[in-house]
Formats: structure tokens, sequence, C-alpha cells
RNA sequence: GCCUGGGUAGCUCAGUUGGUAGAGCAGCGGAUUGAAAAUCCGCGUGUCGCUGGUUCGAUUCCGGCCCCAGGCA
């Protein structure tokens, strides 16, 4: 059996561009294992492959959500592991490209399986903490479940909503459904590949790539975006510069400002991503400052089990 | 050339009646189990323009010099 390749990367680090180049070599099939890619809506705001790209080799879960929806890590594990399930199916290669930390976590170390949610009961907990603040659904919280109140921040809304509509749903604690966790994929079934650029030049990369995107029609996304009106609590509404080139086309801020804003959110993204990176996959192998040829040839070595 | 205002953190600035300084933004470290491009926790990173003087002690007071802005020539 041949493991699947999982690409890691803060954002514009050339992922893609890899995966892209490896899969033609090698006859791969790409999966998205971004969480704004797997969005219809914004092709470029969110750097999602061209269409031409797409072309070149097989690419899967990219754009494939219209943004209305909620899109979540447990989808997006069952779309992952169906896709993968078929690639190998036809005896080819997965390549898992995308820089959702969570995305991979689940994948090589599981989610634990819990009982599907009312989407009103989240709903009204999200209004309420939207009314009552956060703190005050930490109490409560407290009350039903004190264990994961324990360990939350007063202040960590997802989080707390999270835990609070699960002990709602089912009487039991999320503590207790997390402790219960196995890796989806087998250590066996992947290999991991993590690009590390220098910070300074990642950085002038993204600044650089959003006035690319500009140029790209990036504003005429948010634009069609804005015009569906839609619910603004969406997930897909918080993609880097969506936000503040919305607030540019309502005339509240300069174009300048709202890059300056956009830039500054991707930057400080690439940041977590780090510390996910150095943190969460510290045995990962590492490619530094390669060329897209040299890079590929040691993801054929990882691939190949020669690189550890 | 003269007058006035200013030179303090990466940026914009505050401040110290003389005891080596603090805000916002930027930045840095960390957490991360169905919103994760989300969310949350933590951290000032500094030749106080340079140089003499007074002083136990000067970023602060005094002198000189340099630089920036505006005004007068």
């Amino acid at each position: 059996m041949k493991p699947a390749l999982l690409i890691m990367g803060p954002t514009a680090s050339g992922k893609s561009a890899l995966a892209l180049a490896l899969a033609e070599r090698i006859g791969g099939e790409i999966i998205n294992a971004d969480s704004m890619q797997v969005y219809r809506d914004f092709r470029i705001l969110t750097a999602r492959p061209s269409l031409e790209e797409e072309a070149q080799a097989p690419h899967h879960l990219y754009g494939h959500i219209d943004a209305a929806e909620r899109y979540s890590t447990g989808r997006w594990l069952s779309d992952a592991l169906a896709a993968i399930s078929d690639i190998r199916a036809r005896d080819n290669i997965s390549i898992l490209v995308g820089g959702t930390g969570l995305y991979f976590k689940a994948l090589t170390q599981g989610l634990a399986e819990m009982p599907s949610i009312d989407p009103e009961l989240r709903a009204a907990l999200t209004e309420r903490a939207a009314k009552e603040g956060a703190p005050a659904l930490h109490a409560a919280l407290a009350q039903l479940d004190p264990q994961t109140a324990a360990r939350l921040e007063p202040n960590d809304t997802p989080r707390i909503i999270r835990a609070l509509e699960v002990i709602e749903t089912t009487g039991e604690s999320i503590t207790s459904f997390q402790a219960n966790t196995k890796p989806a994929l087998a250590a066996k079934e992947w290999r991991g590949l993590v690009l590390s650029p220098g910070r300074e030049a990642l950085y002038a990369a993204i600044n650089t790539r959003f006035e690319k995107m500009l140029e790209q029609g990036a504003l005429e996304e948010v634009r069609a975006f804005a015009a569906r009106s839609l619910d603004p609590t969406l997930p897909a509404i918080k993609a880097h510069g969506a936000p503040a080139l919305s607030a540019y086309l309502r005339g509240e801020i300069t174009l300048a400002a709202a890059t300056e804003i956009g830039q500054r959110d991707t930057r400080r993204y690439a940041k977590r991503q780090f510390t996910w990176i150095a943190n969460q996959m510290p045995d990962w192998p590492r490619v530094v400052d390669l060329s897209l040829e040299e890079r590929v040839r040691v993801a054929m070595n990882v691939l190949a089990g020669k690189v550890l």
C-alpha cells in the first residue's frame, strides 16, 4: 500500500505549487487540507489553484462547498477519508496539502466520534454568547461540566459553545468523548512534510501576494459575496482580507487601509501556523529554502521513506 | 543665517518637580479534538539625537553641536 503524503506549511510558502509539481511527476492526486479553500466563492482571495492548475492533475475538495454552508473539521475528515480511499482504489498516491493544522491532526491523531448536534442549539448558544458574553456561558458550563470548564478560558467562545452543546445533547462531557480518540490514518499510511521558509521572506511574500490578489479581482469576489447578504457569522466570511475589503466597499475605510489589514491578518495567521508546526508537528521533516525542483525531490524521498 | 517647535520602543506619541521610562499599533511566545484563515492566553522588545558641564546620581537642568518640520530672511 502506498502511503499518502501530507504537506503542511504556513500560508504563501509554496505548498500548492509543490503539490502540483509532485502530482504531475508521480501521477498523484491532490486533496485540499485548507479550511477556506473548500468554499466556492473565494477562489482568488483564498489562493486556491486556478482552473488551469486544477486541470494539470486531479484535485479534490477545492471549492466544493457553498459559502452559505458551514463546513467543519468533521465533514472535512470524512470527505478526505473518502477521497483517499477512492484514490487508493485507483492505485494512485494521495497528496494532501493545506495550512489547516487541525485537519492534519484529525487525520493523524484522530477526532473523537460524537453524535451530531442540532444546528438550532448551536445557533441559540451563539446568540446567547453574543448577548450575555462568553463568561456567562462559561459559568453555565461550570455547572453542567466542571471538568471541561476548568480547562477552558472564560472568553473562549467557540470552545465553550461546543462543550455546552455536547453536554446538553448527550448528557456527557466532551472531555470524556475526547479521551476516546483514535487516529483516522495509521502511522504506516502517511508521511508528513513541512515547508518552513524564513519568516521575513514569508511576510514579504504574503504582502506581495495580497496585492496580486487585488489585481486579479479579489475585490470583485468580495463584492459578489457581499451582494448575497449571507449570515455574517458564516465561517467563509472570515477569509483573510474579506472583512476589510467589505468595509472598503461600504466606504468605511480606504483601500490602502483595507490592504494593510488583510496583509496583517495573513501575517498573524502565518505566525500561528509556525507555532502549530513547531509544537504539534515536531518530527515532520522540514524543507527550508529549496527550489521547486529540489522540493519535489525531497518530497519523493519522504514518500519513499528515505527521509526520517 | 535668524526665530519657533520637535528628536524617547519597529511606527505614532506620552512621561519623569533629577533616582536609567509607558500607552496604542506593529511584533514575539504559547494553547489548539466538528467555526481552526476560527478562538483564546501571555510578553515592552529602548545608547530617552550626540557631546561636555553641574550633581552622590542626568533621558530630565545648563552649554555646544547634529538632524527634522514650520516661519522670517
